[in-house]
DNA sequence: TTCCATTGAATGGGTGATCCATTTAATAAT
DNA sequence: ATTATTAAATGGATCACCCATTCAATGGAA
């Protein structure tokens, strides 16, 4: 009921005054009445304008992390769009790690430091819609592994070794006491501080990507079937020992060959390979 | 809990009792009371909840590409929310690529085939927020790159060795034609085929990521010295030539010279490197 | 019949008012 | 001085609309 009772033209102010609906369509669609030349075509919505401009403020440096925005009310008038839609596009930033959004008085919406493991995210994303295979992440994985090897053995530092050799001791520990699942989380922080090593944090980030994939399936693998990697941390002081030395042909020797036997293991059993299974639940450390 | 004693209208104006928001409450106030254990902190909102709902039900393979969710009044009440909150929660989802929003009559929320230029504005904000530096993406763009071109003179197939060709026809013309900022772009395009030849989308996925961010810095040193890089096409012709013979050395070590010459380049002027120049304005092909 | 203009319903896009819950600072009471 | 109360600011959420776009159905003209 109470379709529009009027024909188009006429635009039909009602009850409230419309003078932010008219600033918000000058954003839209200005001069649609009785322009000659063609316009551009696309309506861009609102909120795509917003995150674009928060956005071009990022790029340009004039917002930096930790600077807060104006507050939802304020900002929404600045910009001449209704709160609602405001809110549209601060919720997409903050989903993309650029914004934090806190309540109470003194809160606001503060922009954050870059959060890597957005890029976790974009793999999972791309794994859930089909457009990359599982196959392709792994061996891409392998790939990777492979340069960082490399790279860890020429920058690595003595404080990059050892934080990985005290994963080694709390990956023994894990297998002492049979904390099976603990030592897949340990395995997880073991390669993303390998990726750390190299000093590269492009490096870093998207090693973890593909490693926290990888993880699920063995944490899905681990947790069913109950196996788990033996002499784990006995191959882990070998692979340390050679990086080391800067030995990269041996390091990346061990760590090639431990990859393929972890990769059998998964392979044993293709049902707990399914990829619903290892994206569906949220698993500690894994979370955002 | 959450049955706010409002001293004013009762609402209940909609069919669905409001027991989302029951449970949103419980979810931040559960563990406060009597647990034990230090709650888990982070207060879950709605829209989280929806965006992760639907993210599961892609995960389970429930949602595909292709399919449509209900209608946003339709889905609100099944999900016992606000329209305004759906709405928040579908524009994350469609920022990040997994949904596409379609106006008019059968128009609707569609998933998306995964868009792997995501992995592009990760990229960008990161380097907006000063996560990374351009000194690593540079460094890691050339150990990609290599690793790239040992794994396309392994994979690559005839179709994608044409591509390169026409890639390199494309580009001479332009080089002709004085139309220096479109041979930037067949640049990017370049080295996006090579990625593809690896026939592997995760290692294509990273390549383009960090080229796209590259590829600006070269687009506005061009753009604003009108210098160019000489004798490019007949360097990519024997680049192309030893990836045909599947010369993994050589190639590597042509792309690796090549790319040490562009370097050299763009840093001839530091001004010309500036961040915000490059990551300000949004270019042809740049665009999602 | 065939084709094209009109219509109307469904749907996303957007607005404004209103309320709730949380947080913090100022203030009052002890 | 310490603690409890209050008030204000802010994000979180809802409701009730309205607008613009799209597309199938309808109906009249060629």
């Amino acid at each position: 009921m109470s379709t529009k009772s009027s024909p188009r033209a006429p635009r039909r102010p009602r009850t409230a005054s419309p003078n932010r609906r008219e600033r918000a369509s000058d954003l839209r669609t200005a001069g649609a009445a009785a322009a000659p030349t063609f316009k551009p075509i696309h309506t861009r919505r609102t909120f795509e304008e917003i995150c674009e401009r928060i956005r071009e403020q990022l790029a340009l440096g004039v917002l930096k992390p930790g600077d807060k925005l104006p507050a939802e009310r304020e900002l929404a008038q600045q910009l001449g769009v209704s709160r609602n839609v405001l809110r549209e596009a601060l919720r997409s930033l903050e989903m993309a790690g650029v914004l934090k959004l806190q309540k109470g008085v003194k809160g606001g919406a503060f922009i954050q430091q870059g959060d890597t493991r957005r890029m976790n995210e974009v793999m999972r994303d791309m794994l859930s819609l089909g457009t990359i295979s599982v196959r392709e992440l792994s061996e891409a994985r392998v790939h990777v592994l492979d340069l960082v090897v490399q790279l860890a053995c020429a920058n690595a530092r003595r404080a990059d070794l050892d934080a990985l050799e005290a994963n080694i001791e709390r990956t023994e520990l894990a297998t002492r006491e049979g904390r099976l699942l603990d030592r897949v989380e340990c395995s997880r922080e073991f390669y993303k501080l390998l990726a750390a090593s190299t000093g590269n944090k492009v490096i870093a980030m998207i090693v973890d990507s593909v490693t926290e994939i990888h993880m699920r399936f063995v944490y899905a693998k681990v947790a069913s079937s109950g196996v788990a990697m033996a002499r784990l941390t006995e191959k882990r002081r070998q692979f340390l020992a050679a990086l080391s030395e800067r030995d990269v042909a041996l390091a990346s020797r061990l760590l090639r060959s431990h990859l393929e036997s972890v990769q059998r293991m998964l392979e044993q059993d293709p049902g707990a390979m399914s990829l619903h299974v290892a994206l569906a639940d949220v698993q500690p450390g894994m979370r955002r």
